[in-house]
DNA sequence: GCGGTGTGCAACCCCACGGTTGCACTAATT
DNA sequence: AATTAGTGCAACCGTGGGGTTGCACACCGC
């Protein structure tokens, strides 16, 4: 086990979606709205959005005929709380294996 | 600005290199000595250490003729402090929407 | 001196993926 | 009825990057 989250760091790792993560961070956006905010084609956001969502950092919200989107803030604490954990694991056995290099 | 992160979840974002970052948080390895354990080539490996030691995450130690690698915890828990501080913020935001949204 | 071991550099292959264009469909608006 | 905005699907293109092979070089032990 011990499966890395490397599918989510995947959809965190490119410029755009996190260009287009940190605006439904600060209001909800529908695909368009934001094609109009990027200079990219509305196509190319809407993969993006289907890429967010399949990692669970957005979330759709249809209102009337269009299709809104929002950030998941949870889903990001989650992410860090993970990571967090992780790096102190690292660092308590590195310091655990130099106290016993120490030993007299 | 609020310039992405996203080169170090670039880094993050591939398996094989999630799978030498664990090895690496468990104890120090050469680079020959992560190739005998992993189904893809020294120089492979390399690469990703070259990768994984540009945005922070590992670092390198020479051991007599050999070159030793460990897993940074702290860069990563830097990193999980500043998503949790982004999704609280995203889920905050939100929030004094919906309370804005009930008033009578 | 010589074989084994660890590293570095370069060229190359191949596929995933970000982006595009084009078209079809539907639902509001007028 | 005609128009317009919003979405969905499909095909296509180009580049980046993960992986490989091959060779050269340095160091250690015998």
């Amino acid at each position: 086990m011990t499966r890395g989250p490397a599918p989510v760091f995947a959809a965190l790792a490119d410029e755009t979606r996190w260009d287009i993560l940190t605006r439904l961070g600060a209001r909800e956006l529908s695909a368009s709205a934001l094609a109009t905010e990027l200079p990219v084609s509305r196509q190319a956001i809407a993969k993006h959005l289907a890429a967010l969502t399949d990692v669970g950092l957005v979330e759709s919200i249809p209102v009337g005929r269009e299709i809104r989107y929002r950030a998941i803030g949870a889903r990001l604490n989650g992410i860090a709380a993970e990571l967090d954990r992780i790096g102190t694991e690292w660092d308590t056995r590195l310091a655990r294996i130099r106290s016993i290099a120490e030993r007299p």
